[in-house]
Order: structure tokens, then C-alpha cells, then sequence
DNA sequence: GCTTGAACCTGACGTTGCGTCAGGGTGTAG
DNA sequence: CTACACCCTGACGCAACGTCAGGTTCAAGC
């Protein structure tokens, strides 16, 4: 009966490929615990403990949690066919999330390629993209326009010095529009359409003219580009989405 | 040039959508250092530390690790471009092994549905498939012959005592196969092939007469499926991969 | 001036599945 | 008698925080 031949821990790790410490671990755990013990207190295990590993090991490469693992085995109420689908479940999650996350590496990698490669330092640097360092993005979107020539002209001269101030003052407007979104105010309110307006004036005084009927456009861009959108968001989550309509307002009235 | 406003951990969680805890914890690894503290050590966190958040937060989008964003951020001479190309590649690995997994668990669910909700129990308990438990796959494999007539016949009337004796005679004779596959023996030598013919006396005794040249259609039907292999291998890694060619060199010396 | 609630602080443990020492016992072959 | 192989029990480490616990501080209302 008990005649049968029992292993120690490092025999049954070698023939079935696992580790010493993962045996350790499993008896930690109350998941394989062995047969028996020899007298001066060595893990013992026989031939069910074995075959119990190999099921322990097959759950294991369908992904399943040690844990599931040993309700599956322990629990005779515990349905398999459920826990199964379950994981099929959630392993179809896993998958879709992270094909979500190949298109976004996938977009980043292609802004990156796109002769962006610093904008990202860009705005850290200055609070928003430099436009003089994605002329080829920026050339297709705005064309060879005169508010383009003009500010690629302007920008040129500016020192570190001029950009930390510009940095500070683009920073000053980006609070207030982001106190007015976080306070509810509507995007075509009084205040809202004065911070829009300052906001132009910014642009004009930065880059190249611009009133308030510049500011359609500008919408146009911030909404077609999330890297606009998150450096208004950096102020307050939902920031931009109070300014892509403000400004829109604004170009709207001011026409 | 200082006046700008600075935020306690509460406001810029609120305000980016992570918790208190997270900026913390991004504190306490040096990812996201306050731009200062207040006389009572409370953190307080500027503009920059803001913008530095949303990029961190873009690149947590992308399923890169802290460790990584942490050298995107600080380290000029880090790529970005290789670091999200290597993480594009991480991902893909992890798609595929997915992909993998849902094959895996279709097979296995395929065979609880298919009338086989017990059988992996049954190994459990007597080392091995049960037959009787997986009718519709045996016939179409072995047809309606006279073995499968034969050992439901016997079968049916085995007691769990008789169970429990025909396990412990399996299990010695894998057991024997398995010293024999561990030492390296020949599939074709000599004691291989007395210890195939003595498996062949088992399944003669117990289910079906049997003799050499059964073993035969029986290496090819453990060949086709991996719960089979898995029993032998419970006995020793690789033990399948010698009693398959064993019991095939066995049926053509005994033809 | 006092109390209260909200917000802040610093530890420190828990999670998942082991890997990897550290320190010490045991058994056996030469 | 001494290597050397193998066994044991802790216990820390990892990734990215979640979740208390215990104590301080702040702004506001009575």
C-alpha cells in the first residue's frame, strides 16, 4: 500500500520541471502539500502529489491564479467549465488592451518620426509645442500663410529668457481658463470670451497677428491634436474641453 | 517670478485624475519631486511639476514602467523613439502569448464540453483517463470494435477498491518506464521493450485483450493527446517521449 | 477661543509568484 | 574526517500603488 516510492523536493522539481522553491512556495501555501515527511522533517511527496503538480501546472499555463488553481481542484462544487471562460474572459481583455495600447505607441512613434522627436521636450520646456521645431506638421496644416512666416521670424530672436516669460504668462491665462472651466462657467460667458480674448492678445503679442477671429482655427488644431489638449489639461482635467468651445465662441462674436 | 500658484497633493490629484497616493508614492521614488514644501512640510507643486505629471501620465497610457518613464524625462541622451519601439515589441509579445493562452483554454473547455467534464478527476483518481467517461470520443477513435466492447463490459463492474489496486499497479509500471526514460535508456532496448509488454499485460488484465501489437494504434493515440503524455509525464519529465517510440518498437518487433 | 471636519503628514503592510540569498542541519562518498 | 550535495526555515525583493493607522494642521463656524 504505502509501499509506493516517494521523491524529495529536488527529485520531483527535476522531473517535472519546476523549481525547488516553487514546491516550497506551493506547500507554503497549502496548494501541494507533501505525502509525508521523512523524520528529520524533509518534504516527502508520492505519486498523487505528483500528478496533482501536473494539474496545477496545465491551469497554470492557461494563466490561471494559484489561487483559482486550487479552488478549481479543492472544491468539487467549483465549476471549471465557469473558471475556464472566465479566464478566457479576462485574457480577451488583456489582449483588446493591449492592442489599444500598440495604436497608441503606434501614433506616438509616428509624431516622433514626423520630425518631432523634441517637442515633447518642447513642452515641458515652454508650456506648449514649439512650432518652430514641427515645421514640416505645421507647414501642412497652416500652409505656407503669413502668420507662419511671421512667427518662424519672430520666434528666431527670442532668447531662454523670452521664452520663461512667455512660459509664464501662457501659464497665468491657462489658470484662468482653467478655473473658469473647473467652476462650470459656460464656454460663451462673459469672463470666458475676456480669457479667450487675452489669450489671442498672447498670441499676438508672441507669435504673429491674431484677434479674436483667429481663435476658430486655433480651436480647430487644439481639437485635432491631443498633445494641445493635455498641455491645457496639465492646469485642470477638462480644461479643454472648456476652451476648444470658448474659443470658438469668441471667433463666433467677434465676426 | 515665484508668484505663480502652487497646489497641495489634493488639488493636483483632483485636478490630473490620480490619486494622493500615487503622487506620493511618485514622490517618495523620485519620479515627481514638489517644486517645494511649505513650513509645515506639506507638498506643494508648481506649473512645471504639472506638465511633468501629464507626460508621466501619457507615457503610463503607453504601459511603460516608471523606471522607464523616469529615464525618458531625465535622461537627454535616453531615446524615446527605442523606448517606445521596445515597448511596442513587449506589448506584441504579450498580444501573442495571449493569443496563445485563448488557444489553450478553447482546447481545454472543447474538452469539458465534450462529455468530458470528469475525466480530469478521473486522472486524478486512478492515474489515469477513465474511459468509460468519454464514450463518444473513445468510439470515434476506436470505432465500435470489440476491445471498446469488451472493456466497458469489464469496466462497469470494477469497484473503487478495484480502482484504487489498478492505480497502484499503473503507477508502477510508469514508474518504470520513467526510471528507464531518466537513465536514458534505448525506447528499443531490451528493458524497454519488457516494460512495454508488461504495460501491455496491464491493459490486457484490466480492460481489453492485448497484446504487442496493440501498443501500436495506442502510442499513436497518446501521441495525439496531451492528457495522455501528461500522465506519463507526471512520473517524469519526458517520460511520453520515450514510451511512445517504446511501445511502437515494441508492436513492430512483436508483428 | 474652541471644536469640528477636511486635508495633510509619515510609516508600514498587502498584493502575485516566486527568485535569491543567508545561516545552519544532514547524509554520504572518498 | 572532510568535502559536497541536498535539505530546512526565514526573510527580503520586485511593480505600482491601495489601504489602514496614528498624529498634525488648517479653515471655518459657534
Amino acid at each position: 500500500m504505502s509501499r509506493m516510492k516517494l521523491h524529495t523536493v529536488g527529485q520531483l522539481a527535476r522531473r517535472s520541471g519546476v523549481t525547488v522553491r516553487t514546491l516550497h512556495h506551493y506547500d507554503a501555501i497549502g496548494l501541494l502539500t507533501p505525502a509525508a515527511r521523512s523524520p528529520n522533517g524533509r518534504r516527502l511527496y508520492d505519486r498523487d502529489n505528483a500528478l496533482r503538480l501536473q494539474q496545477i501546472m496545465l491551469y497554470r499555463t492557461l494563466g490561471l491564479s494559484l489561487d483559482e488553481i486550487a479552488r478549481i481542484l479543492d472544491d468539487p462544487g467549483f465549476d471549471r467549465h465557469d473558471a475556464l471562460l472566465a479566464q478566457r474572459q479576462a485574457v480577451v481583455a488583456q489582449i483588446t488592451k493591449g492592442e489599444a495600447l500598440i495604436r497608441g505607441i503606434d501614433e506616438a512613434l509616428a509624431l516622433i518620426d514626423n520630425a518631432l522627436q523634441k517637442d515633447m521636450d518642447m513642452a515641458t520646456l515652454f508650456g506648449g509645442f514649439d512650432p518652430s521645431k514641427f515645421e514640416d506638421e505645421a507647414k501642412a496644416r497652416w500652409g505656407d500663410t503669413d502668420a507662419w512666416r511671421e512667427q518662424a521670424k519672430r520666434t528666431s530672436q527670442y532668447s531662454a529668457e523670452d521664452w520663461r516669460s512667455y512660459h509664464t504668462e501662457h501659464g497665468a491665462i491657462c489658470e484662468r481658463l482653467a478655473e473658469l472651466a473647473a467652476a462650470g462657467a459656460a464656454p460663451d460667458g462673459k469672463e470666458a470670451q475676456e480669457a479667450a480674448k487675452t489669450y489671442a492678445a498672447l498670441i499676438d503679442r508672441w507669435f504673429y497677428p491674431c484677434d479674436a477671429s483667429h481663435l476658430g482655427p486655433l480651436a480647430d488644431m487644439y481639437e485635432a491634436d491631443v498633445r494641445f489638449q493635455e498641455t491645457f489639461n496639465a492646469f485642470g482635467a477638462g480644461t479643454a474641453d472648456f476652451v476648444i468651445p470658448a474659443f470658438r465662441a469668441c471667433a463666433q462674436s467677434g465676426e
